[in-house]
DNA sequence: GAGCACTGC
């Protein structure tokens, strides 16, 4: 049964005015972009809207960016539905499928749609199709959208809906064959925004933690009470920015410097960042005590993942730390880095969610509109070898001209194509290996899977691989304690764990061990380990271990009976003897080999004398045998959280001449996340492929084109049919653009040409 | 020689 009080809010929800409308657009239309601010109803409304006037929808696909957002939405819309979740309203996310066969309303993560559609393009159980969130323009978000512009010629009686929170959606709307545009008008309140009179944004960088911490301060005491929020970029000056103001808040005399000294006389601040564990970030969303103000420093969490009620008032510092992926060097940077102007727009608009705010930039107006207009999408920061292995899985030959909404710099794509070759995932002409078909089947790098069908057809190790790789695809497993002292006994804790080849052992050594402790909360408390990560891996391991059964890769341990018997590194071993878990109960070369059948593409060389490391085959290309003299290179360092990290005394430097590495991070310098040693006689006939990159042609265009129909082993016409449009789809898309280069070189010659008469005119007038 | 935004299959 439905209450009374749920009808009455569905119906005061600022989209029910236009319920009519939409229904009647969307009967009409079969492509439609709907924009609406957070909080119009958009996303708990349409759907429903569409339940309960289109009979013959059976289905309905509603993605959304992140899996909390899919399981308290559809939480929601079943309780206004008045159903039990999981039986007409449910949702999909990795882990956890709350649907059933009565489910007629779906909300699920973009990347669990993506990879249905990695296995039907065609997305054949789905009436309708929901892409939320649209202007987040999440990586999945944006294939999606390519893959269902295909899937529109194919099946044009699916409705393809594209929600999005911003004004600026035209693009969208260009992009799927300039369809209607729906706007629900917003319910949101002014925010006066405030520049800085003068300053620069580039100016600011290295003053703007403090800048912030006296805009705060600022407000706290001349304006009118309500909480402030204050934009920063990392865990490090968010914890320093809540010292600083409380240590300034505490030289206040409030009767002199508090124009509202009546109403506020004391302060509460909190830090909020993804890495604080939950139960601290709950007083966040708590109202202050009477008479206090609440100020929080937080990161971009706060611009959308989080939302903090009550704020009034914003401080933004103008700056980001952004991820983005460099193709030439094959390494990740995290940078601090100016936002965009939809940014700034967004964190202001967080101070007018219940009533009007302002809004206190750091920087001046100019500086604002010098600003990128939108964030770059993460398509174009990325490395894209997942991406493109999951198209190469579909069928489609050519990346290079695939319909990007914002197509990613080619670089990018050919990055992708080379590294898959490395890893044999296609061959010399760019089409999918056999090798390539099965490292699909994962939901990992493909690095990883590739080491994972390795372990399992040739190394006999893939019951420790899975774990290893499970491992390596969660986020931090090690606690870092806030004091000094819990520090030091956490670095102590971990160093039981520690494998004197280096990191994947040791990662090995910690799932075995929480495995033996029966998943044990407390012996995770007391070695300063994340339990929840530890969990995820375990599911993570679970979920990886079926997809070997399902596709026949055998599961084989390399766990060592007797110890004895190997003979590899016993010295080292004894002087670890002690460390219970770090005793050698595995085929520890193996294992190791088999990640170098991937990491091969990341060995490193040691400098002759120092404790760093080079990139071994960039160091080939610019072919220089001193390696050591080669000042072109950049130094990779090994991170302090590696087991080899030279104080940990765990290996003798001189004894590490090669490693390889998992990741590469790059924020002031090069750090190699996760390392082991690895033998070079593992590694030297596969570095040859190296060699044979120079002269394939992996874009996959010219030669197969005329192929016609590929006979790839699948006789599903279904498939093929996608492929081909898909295909043919990417040819015009290519020849368009051809066209348009010719266009504007013409231009270019036509521009040319009238600068050279205008001269010529000019000069005779002299 | 010491710290790393945010997500997701």
């Amino acid at each position: 049964m439905v209450s009374a009080s749920i009808i009455k809010q569905r119906e005061s929800l600022p989209i029910f005015p236009y319920r009519q409308e939409i229904i009647e657009a969307i009967r009409q239309e079969n492509l439609l972009v709907i924009i609406g601010e957070t909080g119009s109803g958009k996303t708990t409304q349409i759907p429903q809207y569409i339940l309960e006037s289109f009979e013959d929808v059976k289905f309905i696909g509603v993605t959304q960016p992140r899996r909390i957002a899919a399981i308290t939405v559809s939480t929601r819309v079943s309780e206004e539905h008045g159903s039990k979740l999981g039986e007409v309203v449910g949702y999909s996310i990795r882990f956890d499928d709350c649907t059933s066969s009565k489910t007629r309303l779906r909300y699920m993560t973009d990347g669990v749609l993506l990879r249905e559609a990695t296995l039907d393009p065609r997305l054949e159980q789905y009436n309708v199709i929901i892409v939320d969130e649209a202007h987040e323009r999440t990586l999945e978000t944006d294939v999606l959208f390519g893959l269902l512009k295909t899937t529109h010629i194919l099946r044009p009686e699916l409705k393809i809906l594209v929600m999005s929170a911003t004004l600026n959606v035209e693009k969208f709307s260009d992009f799927f064959n300039s369809c209607p545009i729906f706007v629900i008008p917003g319910r949101t309140y002014n925010v006066l925004i405030n520049h800085h009179r003068d300053a620069r944004i580039i100016s600011l960088k290295s003053t703007f933690v403090m800048r912030a911490v006296e805009t705060a301060l600022y407000i706290h005491c001349q304006e009118q009470p309500g909480d402030i929020l204050v934009f920063l970029t990392g865990q490090g000056e968010i914890e320093k920015a809540c010292r600083d103001l409380l240590d300034q808040e505490a030289n206040l005399n409030y009767r002199k410097d508090v124009k509202y000294a009546d109403e506020v006389r004391g302060i509460v601040v909190y830090p909020i960042y993804a890495t604080l564990e939950t139960l601290e970030q709950k007083a966040v969303f708590e109202d202050p005590p009477r008479y206090t103000r609440k100020i929080i420093f937080a990161t971009n969490i706060a611009q959308t993942s989080v939302t903090i009620p009550g704020i009034k008032y914003v401080v933004d510092s103008g700056f980001v730390k952004q991820k983005s992926y460099d193709p030439t060097t094959g390494m990740d940077a995290l940078l601090v880095v100016p936002i965009s102007q939809a940014a700034a727009t967004q964190r202001a608009g967080r101070a007018g969610r219940t009533a009007p705010g302002k809004a206190y930039r750091l920087y001046s107006r100019e500086s604002f509109e010098q600003m990128e207009k939108e964030t770059i999408p993460e398509i174009q920061r990325s490395s894209l070898l997942g991406t493109v292995l999951s198209l190469k899985k579909m069928g489609i030959r050519d990346i290079l001209n695939f319909e990007f909404i914002d197509p990613p710099d080619p670089l990018l794509v050919k990055n992708a194509l080379k590294q898959l070759f490395l890893l044999e995932a296609i061959d010399d002409k760019g089409k999918l290996t056999r090798l390539g078909d099965e490292m699909s089947i994962f939901p990992l790098s493909p690095f990883l899977s590739r080491v994972l069908v390795a372990s399992s057809k040739e190394f006999e190790c893939s019951r420790e691989i899975l774990i290893i790789v499970a491992m390596l695809s969660v986020e931090e497993i090690f606690i870092s304690p806030r004091s000094e002292e819990k520090q030091f006994e956490a670095g102590e804790r971990r160093k039981e764990f520690y494998h004197p080849s280096g990191d994947h052992m040791t990662l090995l050594n910690i799932f075995e061990a929480y495995l033996d402790n029966g998943y044990s909360r407390e012996w995770c408390k007391e070695r300063y380990l994340n339990r929840r990560t530890l969990t995820m891996a375990k599911n993570i391991r679970d979920q990886l271990r079926e997809l070997m059964l399902k596709h026949d890769l055998p599961i084989i341990s390399c766990r060592i009976k007797n110890e004895d018997k190997i003979n590899d590194n016993n010295r080292s071993r004894k002087r670890h003897r002690r460390n219970s878990h770090a005793d050698t109960k595995y085929d520890t070369n193996k294992i190791l080999e088999a990640f170098s059948t991937s990491y091969y593409i990341n060995l490193a060389k040691r400098h002759s004398h120092r404790p760093l490391f080079y990139h071994y085959a960039s160091a080939r290309a610019s072919d220089n045998e001193d390696i050591d003299a080669n000042s072109s290179l950049l130094a990779l360092h090994i991170s302090s959280t590696s087991s080899l990290f030279p104080d940990n005394k765990i290996v003798r430097m001189e004894d590490l001449d090669w490693v390889m590495y998992h990741n590469v991070l790059y924020t002031n310098k090069a750090l190699m996340k996760v390392i082991s040693k690895v033998k070079i006689e593992w590694v030297e006939e596969r570095l040859k492929l190296f060699e044979k990159l120079v002269s394939v042609n992996l874009d996959g265009d010219d030669d197969e084109k005329n192929e016609g129909q590929e006979n790839e082993n699948d006789d599903d016409d279904d498939d093929d049919k996608f492929k081909a449009v898909t295909n043919i789809k990417i040819e015009e898309n290519r020849i368009m653009k051809e066209e348009e280069k010719k266009n504007q070189r013409l231009a270019a010659v036509e521009a040319a040409r009238q600068r050279a008469i205008h001269r010529r005119a000019s000069n005779s007038e002299r």
